[in-house]
RNA sequence: GCUCCCGUAGUCUAGUCCGGUCAAGGAUAUCGGGCCUUCGACCCGACAACGCGGGUUCGAAUCCCGCCGGGAGCACCA
């Protein structure tokens, strides 16, 4: 019996600084404008760990700006968000939405204005890139915090058209990062924000938010991916004008995954008309498509905690991965016979005494029971099979052997005939085979959204709706959840080999 | 260009803070062998790395300096 190997024990991950057990506050801080990818696991994962590490609390903080033009939230994606979350074993404290802070975000503004540490200005925006570029001051740097403060309030009033002016914070103009000079902390935009509408006009940026929220939320430390490093600078900056202390940030490189070609602007657009079947369409890489390919949570988690809290940005081959559910589900994966591309062969002489064969359903486990198969001498084989060994004698699996005829057409589907050629158990090459006594249809889902179609033996037709398979010589697949036990075709979702 | 970050085998990673026990451990890949009626699993074995150059030291993957290479950020996005 193959036993069910201990996965590979994940090391220990440092500590976080000035941790106490019971006292830890960590917060996720997705933008709803797309699923929860491969990409976005790390932020789970390493979010989760710690929160279980310390017994303390993980808040979700949908980070709900109103976004940009490019850049939208999108409703349907909360609860989308917080199905992935519950997918991957990860339960929540709270949740908040940025988009419903926005009193608390201009109490502070208020805040930082008042220390006359900032300004709005009235900038055209390439104006104002080109000033920070030359370390140059707008001629409104110099405001009082009076004016200041009324022109703000000008801003909420609506005093001022999109664009029309930004609350900018005052930094040193010679800064050496010119992207760190006198940053925007509020602008105006009049987008439609599908939770709160037209609620909010003026929105603060991530930097300054987050600057409010995590001290306002209790956040005790942020987990942050490394493209966020500029942000941290930023908060510190503020936290230390208002004599805050903030939390410390810790932080992760770029994780990719070779095969995955992320785009969350594309599979946006792609399952919002429809070309991909929604969001746990495989070419997504969502969190969810990886459950739809039979791909275990746990599998997820301990590929994406072998990374650790590495900041060099790493592209990881899917195989990897794979190797990591393989060992989780081969030890459970029932097998079955699966024919690609089928062409019908007559084996003429096929014996009378083999109309039925009993196949174990793992080869390892016997627990797992048992099929039995009927034959009637009429099989579909996968047509590159026939392709490659024509004229050869090869093994029908757990059956017996076969002549195959010289030449196999490339298409067509008249049968072909072959003759028996014995059931000793020789080494030659096997053939995943159907039987053309009720071989039924099977709609396969690869990874890259085509569909394969083949024929598989007919106890493929008890699997329960997500169960994993193993079709033996092709890969693990998993049973589409919305097929019901019994129709056909049976549709499947390719996990990988 | 500017700012920051990173450089251990094909790919990841442990070790680096507090130099010796690291002639560098693990995973994955690859190759060979075994086993099994799967090209899967399992077992055994092999291959394979401290970016380069200086310095400090009895001793450096670990400390210092320089260089080279890679990445990310440089939005009125998040």
């Amino acid at each position: 019996m193959a036993a069910v190997r201990p996965t590979r024990a994940v090391g220990e991950l440092p500590a976080l600084a000035g941790a106490e057990p019971g006292k830890v506050v960590l917060r996720m801080a997705p933008f709803p404008s797309g699923a929860l990818h491969i990409g976005n696991a790390r932020m789970i994962f390493l979010n989760d760990y710690y929160r279980r590490r310390y017994d303390g609390k993980l808040l979700l903080v949908f980070d709900d700006t109103v976004g940009s033009e490019e850049k939208r939230v999108d409703n349907e994606l909360f609860g989308v968000i917080r199905q992935d979350l519950e997918h991957c074993g990860v339960a929540v404290d709270a949740v908040h939405y940025k988009s419903d802070r926005l009193l608390t975000h201009y109490a502070w503004a208020e805040r930082v204005i008042a220390l006359g540490a900032t300004y709005v200005c009235f900038c055209p925006s390439a104006t104002l890139q080109e000033n920070r570029r030359k370390g140059l001051a707008c001629a409104e740097r110099t405001q009082s915090p009076g004016e200041t403060l009324d022109l703000w309030r000008k801003m909420l009033s609506g005093g001022f058209g999109v664009g029309g002016a930004v609350l900018r914070l005052k930094t040193d103009l010679a800064e050496p990062d010119p992207a760190f000079r006198d940053r925007v902390l509020f602008r105006i935009s009049d987008l439609d924000h599908p939770r709160v509408g037209h609620k909010w006009r003026v929105w603060p940026l991530l930097e300054f938010s987050w600057a409010v929220d995590d001290i306002e939320l209790g956040v005790s430390h942020v987990l942050r991916g490394k493209d966020l490093v500029m942000e941290d600078r930023m908060q510190r900056f503020l936290w230390q004008l208002l004599g805050i202390e903030g939390p410390p940030f810790v932080h992760w490189g770029l994780l990719r995954v070779r095969e995955a070609k992320i785009s969350k602007s594309k599979s946006y657009a792609e399952v919002k008309s429809g070309e991909y079947d929604g969001w746990a369409d495989p070419r997504t890489w969502s969190l969810a498509s990886l459950v739809r390919r039979g791909i275990l949570n746990d599998a997820v988690r301990a590929f994406t905690m072998s990374f650790g809290l590495s900041l060099a940005d790493i592209e990881v081959p899917a195989e990897t991965l794979y190797a990591e559910n393989r060992t989780r589900i081969d030890p459970i994966a029932k097998r079955r016979m699966f024919v690609e591309d089928p062409v019908p062969v007559v084996v003429d002489d096929f014996p009378a005494d083999l109309r039925t064969v009993t196949l174990a359903n793992h080869p390892e486990r016997p627990e797992l029971g048992e099929r039995a198969v009927a034959v009637d001498g009429t099989f579909y084989l996968p047509r590159a099979d026939l392709v490659a060994h024509a004229g050869a004698t090869v093994r029908l699996k757990d059956l017996s052997n076969i002549e195959l005829p010289a030449t196999i057409p490339t298409d067509g589907v008249a049968p072909l005939h072959a003759t028996f050629a014995g059931r000793e158990n020789r080494r030659i090459p096997r053939l995943q085979w159907a039987s053309g006594d009720g071989a039924v249809a099977v709609d396969l889902l690869d990874v890259d959204g085509r569909h394969r179609h083949g024929l598989a033996e007919p106890s493929t037709r008890d699997a329960a709706p997500g169960e994993i398979l193993q079709f033996e010589r092709v890969g693990f697949v998993r049973i589409e959840t919305d097929w019901s036990s019994g129709m056909t075709p049976v549709r499947v979702s390719f996990g990988h080999p």
